[in-house]
Formats: structure tokens, C-alpha cells, sequence
DNA sequence: TATTCGATGTGCT
DNA sequence: GCACATCGAATAC
């Protein structure tokens, strides 16, 4: 149910208290006929004032301008000439902060989403990687700028939730800011993208 | 306008 | 473990 979905006040959290607790929640995204839900097992932080490895540690620009809205919006960018990232803005407005969701653990719209990506086996394929989840959610440039509040996307807090333990590590992919300790999952689960 | 290269995934060795 | 596809944003000129 939509107002079931995470609050703005959340976002506006620091980043790093916000990727941590976005492991276990449920992100939900309604396409015409199908509502596809996946759970969060691995997020990463970046954040603006301090962090190299963030596009809005620069000066702004047009793609990294959307980085600088009010937490709870939607940041969505193309990488390598055939991936989308998906992130969510958080903190104050003008901040340029972000947490990339690197990979989720599929719920609902199975087979939706293994048709979208072609490979099924072994399961945890579908989702581990930043690429291969918006692939087999269908998130696109589309989503860029529209933010977690509307029936067609948000994020909420399951009932029920199991226990898991967080793992903190270093991010993956970038050249600097390998320092920072800002990449967190969910320990044991067979959806995170690397050891 | 030209050139570089990236918050990746895949396939081959 | 390593090469490479692929293209738009950022930066250099």
C-alpha cells in the first residue's frame, strides 16, 4: 500500500544513516498492469562536500544537478554506455548527497523481471548489481528527478522483518574516494553483489 | 567540436 | 583474471 511508504523525513537523515537502514526495507514500483517489490541488500553512500567519488563533488552540473534536490527524490544516471544506477537523494536540499542501491533481493514480479533480464539462473543473477536491478525493475532516465512519494515508486518499512547483521566495506568501481568505508549489505545474502 | 572515461556486465581464457 | 562493448557527460581545446 502506498502510505505504507517512508516518510520525507527519513531521507533528510544523514547519508550514511540512511543507506544503513535502507537494507530490509521494500522498494515498490508499479508499471501498468504490474507491480514488481524487491528487497534492499546493499546500498552505498556518497556524499557531496567531501567525497571525490560523488558527482556533485565538483561544481554542479546538468547531470549532477539532481543531486542537489531535497532528500526522498529520485537520481538515475547512465554509466558505461549500457547501465542505469539508481539512487535516492537524501539530506536537506543543496547538499548533494546520495545512496546508490547496488542490489535487491526480488519479491514480487518474478516473472517480469526475468523476462527483462534473459538470464534466470542462477536466480540471484536477476538483481546483484546496479545494472543488472534496474534492468529487471525497468528503471530508466525516465525515473530521474521524481522522488519516493507517488503510487508508481516508493520505499517502505516491512513488517515482520527478519534479523540480518550489516556488513560495512569499502565501495566498488570508482578510482577515488576507496578510502571511505560507505558500502553496506546484509551479511549472508545470496543477492549482494561481491564479497 | 574533440577526446576521454566511467558508481558495469558479459564472455572468453 | 582480463578484455571489451557502448555512449553520454564532463572536460579540454
Amino acid at each position: 500500500m502506498y502510505n505504507k511508504a517512508l516518510k520525507r523525513e527519513f531521507y533528510l537523515q544523514d547519508t550514511i544513516t540512511v543507506a544503513k537502514q535502507l537494507l530490509g526495507k521494500i522498494l515498490v514500483i508499479k508499471k501498468n498492469r504490474t507491480l514488481l517489490s524487491a528487497r534492499i541488500v546493499e546500498t552505498e553512500a556518497y556524499i557531496g562536500d567531501h567525497d571525490p567519488a560523488c558527482h556533485a563533488y565538483n561544481k554542479i552540473t546538468n547531470r549532477s544537478s539532481t543531486l542537489y534536490e531535497e532528500g526522498g527524490t529520485i537520481y538515475v544516471y547512465f554509466i558505461y554506455g549500457n547501465h542505469y544506477c539508481f539512487n535516492v537523494v537524501t539530506e536537506p536540499k543543496g547538499r548533494g548527497c546520495a545512496v546508490l542501491v547496488r542490489a535487491v533481493e526480488p519479491v514480487e514480479g518474478l516473472d517480469y523481471m526475468i523476462k527483462r533480464r534473459g538470464k534466470t539462473i542462477p536466480i540471484y543473477n536477476l538483481t546483484n548489481g546496479p545494472g543488472k536491478m534496474t534492468q529487471a525493475l525497468g528503471i530508466d532516465a525516465s525515473f530521474n528527478r521524481k522522488n519516493l512519494f507517488t503510487p508508481s515508486i516508493y520505499i517502505y518499512h516491512p513488517e515482520n522483518q527478519p534479523n540480518f547483521e550489516i556488513v560495512t566495506a569499502t565501495r566498488i568501481g570508482i578510482n577515488v574516494g576507496k578510502e571511505f568505508p560507505y558500502r553496506f549489505y546484509i551479511k549472508n545474502n545470496p543477492f549482494v553483489s561481491k564479497k
